[in-house]
DNA sequence: CCAGACGTTGTT
DNA sequence: GTCTGG
DNA sequence: CCAGACGTTGTT
DNA sequence: GTCTGG
């Protein structure tokens, strides 16, 4: 699955990257360490344009007038059909960028965590699904995502069976299409990809408060 | 009809 | 909002 | 995802 | 064991 991940550029370098038309986002800093509930950045259309924009991470249903609990991953096997999702999937996708994330594999003496990357150290495009929401209690509206899982693939399924969906740059212009709402269509969009390398990496990436370029070092 | 759920992961 | 269960 | 908490009363 | 917070 996908419950933790690294970003390090700044905002710029990954509109760039993504060939973002206007980058609405503030600067949320490098990250090696991205929980659920934190600020993320999102690559989404808008009026035919392409943004790079923050959201928080755990998807909250435009309907829902609750909190939690937090969404933080939707299946791709079943995010067309689930209430919670299927609206998301069917008119608002996203991109999020990540130099790489985090999985844990367990062994019989605990979890060991991992960084997997791209081969070529580029970013990776995660599939995402977000949506608005408004508290109804401080009438506050803030903009949430989910990070689309599927089966692993090539080294990754020597770790865990899940992972989340790579998008290859050929598939990021029909992820972001908002014209395109077929879901079948849109489902044929997320294939695992088997391209990746791994390592083991220190405990340390086990809390969220340890955010330095150790979480991510080789052991 | 109204009430209540609406999710993933891992582990057992 | 929309579906399922009662 | 992992880490950390997991409770009430009354008083300040 | 299970929920919440980050």
């Amino acid at each position: 699955m996908c419950g933790r991940y690294v970003v390090t550029p700044d905002p710029d370098t990954i509109a760039r990257f993504f060939d973002v038309d206007e980058v609405i986002a503030g600067d949320l800093g490098a990250s090696y360490n991205i929980a659920p509930t934190d600020l993320i950045y999102g690559v989404a259309e808008h009026r035919g344009r392409r943004l790079l924009g923050e959201f928080r991470w755990g998807l909250i249903p435009w309907w829902s007038k609750e909190k939690g609990p937090l969404h933080i991953n939707a299946r791709a096997e079943s995010v067309a059909a689930k209430p919670a999702f299927r609206d998301a999937f069917s008119r608002r996708r996203c991109l999020i960028p990540a130099d790489g994330f985090y999985e844990w594999q367990n062994r019989p003496d605990g979890k060991q965590p991992f960084f997997i990357h791209a081969v070529d150290g580029k970013m990776l495009a995660l599939a995402g699904i977000w949506s608005r929401w408004t508290d109804p209690e401080t009438g506050q509206e803030i903009s949430t995502a989910a990070i689309v899982t599927t089966k692993s693939a090539g080294a990754v399924s020597s770790l865990h069976d899940r992972m989340p969906v790579i998008l290859a740059p050929s598939l990021w212009n029909a992820w972001l299409d908002r014209d395109l709402r077929d879901p079948e269509e849109i489902a044929r969009l997320l294939q695992p990809i088997s391209e990746l390398e791994l390592h083991p990496v220190s405990k340390l990436v086990n809390r969220v408060q340890n955010n330095t370029p150790e979480c991510v070092k080789p052991i």
